[in-house]
DNA sequence: CGAACCTTAACACGTTCGTGGTAGGGTTAA
DNA sequence: TTAACCCTACCACGAACGTGTTAAGGTTCG
């Protein structure tokens, strides 16, 4: 049953031992505690650091996203008042009428013109 | 079907017009256009704003979450790899000696590293 | 024409996020 | 016992978020 300190558990993840506390009060990574209050640092935990690393570098993702994301998947109201407002028609421009858009359909022309010379 | 200006729509919905930018700028909601350039806010635009409005009223939630849960809705592969780390077991503190745990753990990272490759 | 709109760009400022550091004090192990 | 850890609680500081304001210039309409 090996864990390990902060310390330890920086060095083979690559955070830091600030970052792992900052991590741990974000409710994002929650380590077992000795009993005079160690953090340690279960196989699990190290796992989900190294994962949620990757996680961070591989998509332009913040902390606070993961954090915002876990609060969602455990609070079903909020998770469905969220994708209830998403999925109700995102964010594509409406159009409000033909002329408008056509004018909107030949901007969005003329930009990706400009864009490529 | 008649549509907003900016100032009228900011006065119906409770928003500032410099908020309204700034909505669209976080691409959650983007009026249509008229053939000069101006915002066009139509019915259903106006009704997302306000439901927005209501959304980060009801609950704690930022501007910049709503942002990104709009992101993981619209991109799969983001979607798939925050869910999936947050589907191994969050946040509750580990319990030392989990080597059950672990394997479970492994695999569900080799999963993660398939589905983003 | 002129008032009252609209546009984008920019400056400004308080707040939160991400991160490092330090200080004061307890724990562990040679 | 003493060095080397650990803890919490702060201070600091740059970057990003949220918001207002202002500047410079087009558009609309009486």
């Amino acid at each position: 049953m090996e864990a390990l300190t902060i310390h330890e558990a920086a060095s083979t993840t690559g955070w830091s031992p600030r970052m792992l506390r900052y991590v741990e009060q974000a409710g994002l990574v929650a380590p077992a505690r000795s009993a005079s209050g160690y953090r340690l640092y279960g196989a699990a935990a190290l796992q989900r650091l190294r994962t949620l690393k990757e996680l961070l570098g591989q998509f332009d993702v913040s902390l606070s996203d993961v954090a915002f994301a876990a609060r969602m998947a455990s609070d079903p109201a909020l998770r469905d008042a969220v994708q209830g407002w998403l999925a109700a028609e995102a964010s594509r421009p409406e159009h409000v009428n033909a002329e408008d858009w056509l004018s909107f359909e030949q901007d969005k022309h003329e930009k990706l013109l400009a864009a490529v010379a």
